[in-house]
DNA sequence: CCATTATATAGCTATATAGTAATATGGTCA
DNA sequence: TGACCATATTACTATATAGCTATATAATGG
């Protein structure tokens, strides 16, 4: 799996996918769906956010394959696409982490 | 490491830092230095970007924390940090090899 | 000191996009 | 059919930022 090197189309890619990532309120919406599929309204109701605004964060999540869609009569569950998301999170919180440690680190010795 | 949930804060805090890589340009920067260290000229050269923005590229990857520096007399070194960042680019490129299956399985069946 | 080179920053323009209000689409039920 | 709901889309504004040019900062050699 681990490449030597990554060609620019590629790198555009992953850049394309990371940036559907790259927002708070997608995040959130990413969380929420963690304990399983949601309906449009019901992520209105628990992020807070405007109705049309979810739906578009929605969107981008679908296209890039992170969310999948299940349309039952007038309602759209959406669910996880895969926990890829949380890995990526993962990571990032050991990162915040060890920079947190970091910076006791150095208080500390000062 | 896995956590069941995660607060707004440290959502942002994590969008923050994807934003950071959610860029071809950074990602490129990061791939040539993949292999050591190199100078901005240096990533000037081999990614053809302009010097202004191949330094502002540095700057943001640096505040990430994605990059560390080594000034030496007039030049400055950048290297990586970790490998944090091809870690999730193989996630991302698995994501991207699973689309493609998925693509050429529709193609296939139609 | 001055010229030169390497890096960083400031100012600018063009583009992308988050958020919102209004509207469109489409299913459901009386 | 027509009223009502859930969802999607459109049009708009405000903000962020990639990339550029020009300039500033800083080290080094003459």
């Amino acid at each position: 799996m681990a490449r030597s090197t990554l060609p620019p189309e590629m790198l555009a890619l992953i850049a394309h996918r990371l940036r559907a990532l790259a927002e708070p309120a997608r995040l959130g919406i990413l969380n929420q769906l963690r304990t399983g599929e949601r309906s449009v309204t019901e992520l209105v109701e628990v992020t807070g956010l405007g109705q049309a605004n979810v739906s578009k964060h929605l969107q981008i999540l679908l296209g890039a394959g992170f969310v999948r869609r299940r349309k039952e009569g007038v309602h759209s569950y959406y669910r996880l696409a895969d926990h890829d998301v949380f890995r990526v999170c993962d990571i990032m919180c050991g990162r915040l982490e060890a920079e947190a440690g970091a910076r006791r680190k150095l208080l500390r010795s000062s």
